[in-house]
RNA sequence: CAGAGUGUAGCGCAGCUGGUCGCGCGCCUGCCUUGGGAGCAGGAGGACGCGGGUUCGAAUCCCGCCACUCUGACCA
């Protein structure tokens, strides 16, 4: 083991990291587990526990062991060089926050139960950082007055906390995390532009050095009150957020706000008949009275009662559609909507659960473009037991028409004319927003314009979940047999396996390690008396992306092995010679670097 | 916050018709073995989550609390 400084050849912006380029496993603190821990509840999760990486010592709070370090370290590192190539300049802010700053702003309220506070000695309220836009932007009103000192972008990388519902997924969703947070200050709207697209070039450049398989989206700007915004979705099958992109163009939203092509009216072959009531004792499902009445889904007029501002809603989508609460706030005007409960329904529309609709209902009805366009429709009568039949917007109920359902697979894509939309599932790895002057007007940051006017100072923001993505990888890179590090962020570039104990194994093991390190290459080296399975096991699981196996064997046919950890046949293994090793190894390391 | 569940050796679990706790993995020692988590022999390791109650006696039954997990709500 030999720790030194070194500066990356790789690393363009001439950064010196503090690297441990050689590591001994008889040496190292790498403890492996072979049976799964019974509360892993992702891939990532199980892997980061049996390898090694991290230990859990409460919810959604973990320890990082020295391979998990590296790894986080590395991410990091990846970020602070984007950063600066952006022009952004880091800095950082305290965790410990005094509440004052978050009472400015309101969000010492509107963050609720997910703020994590504390009181001093003195009885004075703090909590723990959830985000930072309240400490930076009093940052800048102190120090910026001046046009001349904008634009800037200031970033930090820090522990930030929120007090979870519910953790999950081990690094997925902590209450305690990293985040990368960068905050842009312009003069005005197009200056703030400029930042935010500089900001989504260099994330573009970060999540490509990881080798992620990700697309940007639009997004909701929710409660952070900002105008455009996007995120950058790594896609997995375990994600928990879903996402709809377009199968020809580049069309891509957040299953919140994502719209579809606008419906065309197939204006019905008869006339509708009149409305009329029929019984439907005990059946409230869609499925269910669409089984009673022998009528698809489609032709159902879904009325559900919400709570929006204060005031009950019923908003009307089709049978087959999902409303979706995030645009239906939007309609409104309002921040959020909740489904009103059963009391409340029972005041509203006169009957139970399951019996609603929007004829004859005396308040607001909003409906859905595409249930609008249903004829001789069927919805609830606002009398427990009984539907209307043949009902026909406009001319048995008045309502708004909105688009207010949750797209679906398959629907059109509402940017160009043929594509359709196909739904995906990721994890949110970063969010880039523009936030105009929603902060620095409440909290009075401004500058004076070359006239000596005032102005509020025009903002965006930037996060990345650093710790986030260390589980997101895996998420994405692994196999039944463990991790499948990218080489940019892997905890060693490459991990040597000895075999058996022979005095020649054993020198060749030490003269690679000493030459690979010489070279620069960051490489592990199981030197541990075990036998071979254990260590390829371990091997596969800690998921280094180039293994060299060195044995008996081997070194009498030639050479040493050599295989990238995505090859599941040690057969197919590279032999490369002794005295040629040290240098194919480090070239492979570069070339899997750059790709 | 609502519903459900689990706390017993480092990890995974059994024991729960009350009688002071076992198994597998891991760990330690020795032998043997060495190209995909070997084998044999011996060994160490436990206030059974915390507090109270019932009982001659509680891991086991009862009450309270705490922690954790799951489902939902929530999630810049």
């Amino acid at each position: 083991m030999r720790c030194q400084w070194v500066r990356s050849p790789r690393d363009k912006c001439a950064r010196v990291c503090y690297l441990a380029l050689a590591m001994r496993w008889s040496q190292a603190f790498i403890p492996t587990i072979k049976e799964a821990p019974a509360d892993a509840t992702s891939v990532s999760h199980l892997l980061l526990m049996r390898g090694g990486f991290i230990r859990r010592i409460g919810a959604g709070i973990y320890e990082y062991l020295p391979l998990g370090l590296r790894v986080l370290h590395k991410v990091q590192s990846i970020v602070r060089a984007e950063m600066d190539r952006a022009g952004a300049l880091e800095v950082l802010m305290p965790a410990l926050l005094p509440a004052d700053y978050f009472r400015e702003t309101g969000r010492w309220d509107v963050f609720g139960d997910n703020l994590l506070r504390l009181k001093d000695r003195k009885g004075g309220d703090y909590h723990l950082g959830p985000t930072h836009e309240e400490i930076i932007t009093d940052m800048v009103r102190r120090e910026i007055r001046s046009y001349r000192d904008l634009p800037r972008n200031l970033y930090q990388i820090q522990t930030k906390y929120r007090d979870e519902p519910r953790p999950r997924g081990g690094l997925l969703r902590c209450r305690e995390f990293t985040m990368k947070d960068a905050y842009s200050f312009d003069v005005d709207e197009a200056g703030a532009l400029a930042s935010y697209e500089k900001m989504r070039v260099a994330y573009t450049r970060i999540f490509d050095r990881m080798g992620l398989a990700y697309r940007l989206v639009q997004a909701d700007s929710g409660s952070m009150g900002g105008s455009t915004s996007a995120e950058f979705q790594v896609l997995v099958q375990s994600g928990e957020d879903f996402l709809a992109a377009c199968d020809s163009c580049d069309y891509a939203a957040n299953l919140e706000v994502a719209e579809s092509r606008a419906p065309a009216d197939q204006p019905a072959a008869t006339a509708t008949p009149p409305l009329s009531k029929v019984a439907t004792p005990n059946v409230g499902t869609i499925a269910e009275v669409s089984a009673f009445l022998k009528a698809p889904p489609d032709r159902f007029l879904k009325s559900l009662l919400y709570l929006a501002g204060g005031e009950i809603v019923m908003a009307v989508v089709r049978g087959d559609h999902e409303l979706n609460e995030i645009k239906l706030a939007r309609a409104l005007g309002v921040s959020e909507v909740a489904l009103a409960n059963e009391e409340q329904i029972l005041k509203a529309t006169g009957a139970r659960t399951g019996f609603a609709g929007p004829v004859g209902f005396k308040g607001k009805v909003v409906v859905d473009r595409a249930a609008a366009l249903v004829h001789a429709g069927i919805t609830g009568a606002n009398e427990g037991d009984f539907h209307i039949i043949d009902v026909e917007h406009t001319r048995d109920y008045q309502a708004e028409v909105r688009d207010i359902r949750s797209v679906a697979e398959g629907d059109g894509c509402p940017r160009c004319a043929k594509g359709s939309l196909k739904v995906y599932r990721g994890i949110e790895a970063g969010h880039i927003f523009v936030l105009g002057t929603h902060y620095s007007a409440k909290m009075k940051a401004c500058y004076l314009d070359d006239k000596g006017a005032e102005h509020p100072i025009v903002m965006g923001c930037y996060g990345i979940g650093v710790s986030r993505l260390v589980a997101t990888t895996i998420e994405q890179f692994n196999d039944t047999d463990g991790m499948l590090w990218p080489m940019s962020i892997a905890p060693y570039q490459v991990h040597v396996v000895g075999v058996g104990q022979d005095a020649a194994v054993v020198d060749a093991c030490n003269k690679l390690v000493a030459e690979l390190e010489q070279r620069g290459v960051e490489v592990l080296f199981d030197d541990r008396v075990e036998r071979p399975g254990v260590k390829f096991k371990d091997a596969d699981l800690i998921g280094i992306p180039l293994r060299v196996t060195i044995g008996a064997k081997g070194l009498a046919s030639g050479g040493i092995e050599l295989k990238p950890r995505t090859e599941r046949d040690s057969k197919k293994a590279e032999i490369v010679p002794v005295d040629r090793a040290a240098e194919v190894i480090a070239e492979r390391v570069r070339a899997m670097l750059t790709t």
